[in-house]
RNA sequence: GGCCGCUUAGCUCAGUUGGUAGAGCGUCCGGUUUACAUCCGGCAGGUCAGGGGUCCGAGUCCCUUAGCGGCCACCA
């Protein structure tokens, strides 16, 4: 044996052991209940950052249970994670002087398709670099065809329970995505922007965003505010950018009277709140932004308006149209101040814009036909089964955090407006709904939109629009037919695809070939589900719904929710900080046991997990201490000692042998109750003090050295076992030295029994 | 604005039925020619964020203040 565990040397060989052996694959002969784990899917073409380093903890539980004889198995996927992929894909034919709009739909797909399988299989690699026993033989990629189906199946299955609907709603649009965004997937930027005070007949308003002024729908207050109380319900008339317009004054109670005059205008199209008082009363909802984040005049440049505007004001209305969002509103506030219609201007106001969290670019609140998924029927079950403890949530203050988030649930706007992903199985007649709106490549490459009618009539056939599609809007009435293939030769398809988390929210029911298979009936629902805490609404609730809904079963008995990791400071790691540090790195030069065991002792699953050079060096001395202890014990076997369980037992060898008897309760009860931190650093202290710089060092002159040596065998051995689900690698080494020295009996440690404790 | 955490040795953090303050790293002192210098022995270092309360007894339970962090909702 060598004078210190050299890393390199052993982990490739020892995972291909394992791998040979058959040790990833569940025993499905073994009578104790079966233990399954899902590994959350990475991103098909990413690569391993810390994060994915944490599903360590899923081996150890793996590895634990397996030993215990319990029919077990982890089984991995990736995932295509929707935009993300479509969005680097971009980026790439930027580089290429291309986009999106270049390509018809399925062209686009089968590209992106093509993009993901290049760089992917190395995340894979790494994830064995780390030693996780995951099953490859289960493998599942999330546009796998069993997988698709499934999304087929239980779409059409909400269709039919009247759990899905077609609404126009208000939307988060980002117009640099091309996509909407459920409220989860943007987030809120503090800025400084102008507060305008705007004349409005007798009255001033104050606003943010007066480019949206064009499409008031109504003026409203607080129905107890003296200023306005006489004026409600009364309709006046309003000077305007472009002429005269007439305005009710509604009344309701969400206006706060505080707020700048305390009377809003109400614009139904493009703010959230604008859009419920506009539902609630009525108004109607008259866009003035489309899709690209442009101020779109057509409403006013195709009407009967034109002729009896004022030259001044039609010239207006020409120069701000299809003009961007803030070109238009800086233009809009100059010819304002021109008719004296601005009052005044706070500059200090600070208010929270909502953004895109993937582009950072501003979020267009806009109404637009999507699909919808209601929330309510799905989320009471799902309260139901936390509250009747079939789940456990552990730390259990996320509990608290799901239930506050379920109880308040909205619907789930499901469709996206991008190409990769599992597109929506739904087909629109296009002689039932002639005023779908398309835009398709036709066959001389040239980009048409109109609606169905229009193009047809400009001499397109089906056919063509069909191959060149790259997107189609129907309108929220419009007929469909759910289906995974052409109803019949006059329908187009639906081009929105399924959000990433509806997909990915049945991923238990996926991978475990929901609902025949073998798999599903052995292992669903699943032991444990361990994911970070910020994908516990995106992941977890969904899949707890519909595991429920599709099941009647929850997909997993626990959640454990794992912290950040971060570096030795608590700091977030980013690429501007520089204090990124790469797993791969790390256990390429201190090995993989040491990364592992270092990430998760000393660490509350409350606390960010904080990962630094200096301690992952200290748990290499660890298994460094392993190896030579290991390398003493093979070396009294080759000094004569010999292993008999004929002992006459000092007081020493006594109480080492009771400490691995209560230290082999102490770590099964802490992995019980998922207390990984108080496990290792439990066997760490063990082993490095009572067995080593106690017992090792008092036996050093004793004479009975058979006595000595059976019994560190013994108590080592255990340990040995005991520590394997964190620190595989060099365990295993030891053990397979062993084995050559006729020490112990199993030929492999990863499948050899865990200790019992007696009672 | 609503909710949830965190604050313990120089640093990173444990401390889960309330019973004499702990680990790792670092500092300093000393040691070791065969299990390991990726080692061993030892010293120093904390009024457990501040204040109040319950209790025979509080780092631990309750109230409160301050600082830091997170989640959710976001009113023009």
């Amino acid at each position: 044996m060598d004078k210190a565990f050299l890393h390199q040397e052993y982990e490739q060989k020892l995972y291909a052991l394992w791998d040979k052996h058959h040790t990833f694959q569940p025993n499905m002969k073994n009578k104790k209940p079966p233990f399954s784990i899902l590994l959350p899917p990475p991103n098909a073409n990413a690569s391993l950052h810390a994060g994915h380093a944490m599903f360590v903890i899923e081996d150890i539980l793996i590895r634990w249970k397996r030993m215990q004889g319990h029919p077990t198995v982890w089984i991995p996927g990736t995932d295509h994670a929707g935009y993300e992929s479509q969005y680097v894909y971009e980026k790439h034919l930027a580089k290429q002087g291309k986009s999106r709009f270049d390509f018809d739909r399925e062209t686009l797909y089968n590209d992106i398709y093509s993009f993901v399988q290049q760089n992917s299989g190395l995340i894979e690699e790494q994830l064995k670099l780390l030693g996780f026993s995951l099953d490859w033989s289960r493998k599942t990629f999330m546009l796998d065809d069993h997988v698709v189906s499934t999304v087929y199946d239980t779409f059409a299955k909400m269709v039919k329970d009247g759990l899905v609907y077609r609404d126009h709603y208000i939307v988060n649009f980002c117009p640099k995505c091309g996509t909407t965004f459920a409220d989860l997937e943007v987030k809120h930027e503090e800025r400084k922007d102008p507060l305008y005070y705007i004349k409005y007949g007798p009255f001033v308003v104050a606003t943010v965003r007066p480019e949206t002024k064009f499409r008031d729908a109504a003026l409203a207050a607080n129905p107890k505010d003296k200023r306005y109380k006489d004026w409600i319900g009364k309709t006046i008339e309003v000077q305007g950018v472009l002429g005269m317009v007439k305005m009710t004054v509604i009344a309701d109670e969400e206006v706060d009277p505080e707020f700048g005059t305390g009377i809003m205008k109400v614009t139904p199209a493009h703010d959230a709140h604008d859009f419920a008082l506009g539902r609630r009363y009525n108004l109607p909802v008259t866009p003035i932004i489309d899709t690209h984040g442009k101020m779109d005049f057509s409403w006013f440049l195709q009407s009967e308006k034109t002729k009896s505007t004022e030259p001044k004001h039609l010239e207006r209305v020409q120069k701000y149209h299809n003009k961007s969002v803030r070109d238009v509103r800086a233009l809009m506030v100059e010819d304002m101040k021109a008719d004296g219609l601005i009052e005044k201007v706070d500059e200090n106001y600070t208010h929270n814009v909502t953004v895109c969290y993937k582009s950072g670019h501003d979020i267009e609140p806009l109404v637009l036909p999507n699909w919808f998924v209601r929330m309510k029927p799905l989320a009471k079950p799902a309260i139901e089964a936390v509250k009747k403890k079939r789940i456990q949530f552990v730390p259990k203050r996320f509990e608290k955090q799901y239930y506050q988030w379920m109880e308040h649930i909205l619907d789930w706007p499901i469709s996206r407006q991008i190409v990769w992903g599992i597109r929506i199985p739904v087909w629109y007649s296009v002689q039932e709904n002639p005023n779908i709106q398309v835009t398709f490549l036709d066959s001389e490459h040239i980009r048409v939109t109109g609606t169905v009618q229009e193009v047809l009539n400009q001499g397109y056939v089906l056919e063509e629009i069909q191959k060149g599609l790259q997107s189609l809007r129907a309108p929220v009435d419009a007929t469909y037919v759910v289906s995974d293939k052409a109803p019949g030769p006059d329908y187009l398809p639906e081009t929105d695809t399924f959000d990433t988390w509806f997909s990915s929210g049945q991923w238990p029911l996926t991978t475990l070939h929901y609902p025949e298979s073998k798999d599903f009936k052995m292992f669903y629902p699943t032991a444990v589900l361990d994911t970070m805490w910020d994908i516990l609404f995106f992941w977890v609730a969904r899949m707890i719904m519909f595991g429920l809904y599709l099941t009647k079963d929850v997909p997993f008995k626990a959640v454990y929710l794992h912290s950040m990791v971060t570096d030795e400071k608590g700091q977030k790691m980013s690429k501007s900080k520089g204090n990124v540090i790469n797993p791969i790195d790390i256990a390429h030069e201190f090995g993989a046991d040491a990364l592992r065991i270092a990430l998760v002792a000393g660490c509350a699953p409350e606390n960010p997990i904080a990962l630094s050079k200096e301690k992952v060096k200290g748990y290499r001395n660890f298994g460094n201490k392993l190896w030579n202890i290991g390398r003493f014990i093979v070396m009294m076997k080759e000094q004569g000692a010999e292993n008999s369980t004929d002992q006459v037992l000092t007081k020493d060898d006594q109480s080492l042998l009771t400490g691995v008897q209560l230290l082999t309760k102490q770590t099964q009860k802490y992995l019980d109750e998922y207390r990984f931190s108080d496990a290792a650093l439990g066997l760490y202290d063990f082993v490095w003090n009572t067995l080593a710089n106690t017992y090792l060092e008092h036996t050093k002159s004793r004479e009975d050295k058979d006595c000595v040596f059976s019994t560190l065998l013994l108590a080592f051995t255990s340990c040995l076992k005991l520590i394997h689900p964190f620190m595989p690698f060099v365990t295993e080494a030891i053990w397979q030295e062993f084995v050559k020295e006729k020490l112990v009996d199993d030929p492999l440690l990863i499948t050899a029994a865990w200790p019992r404790a007696e009672h």
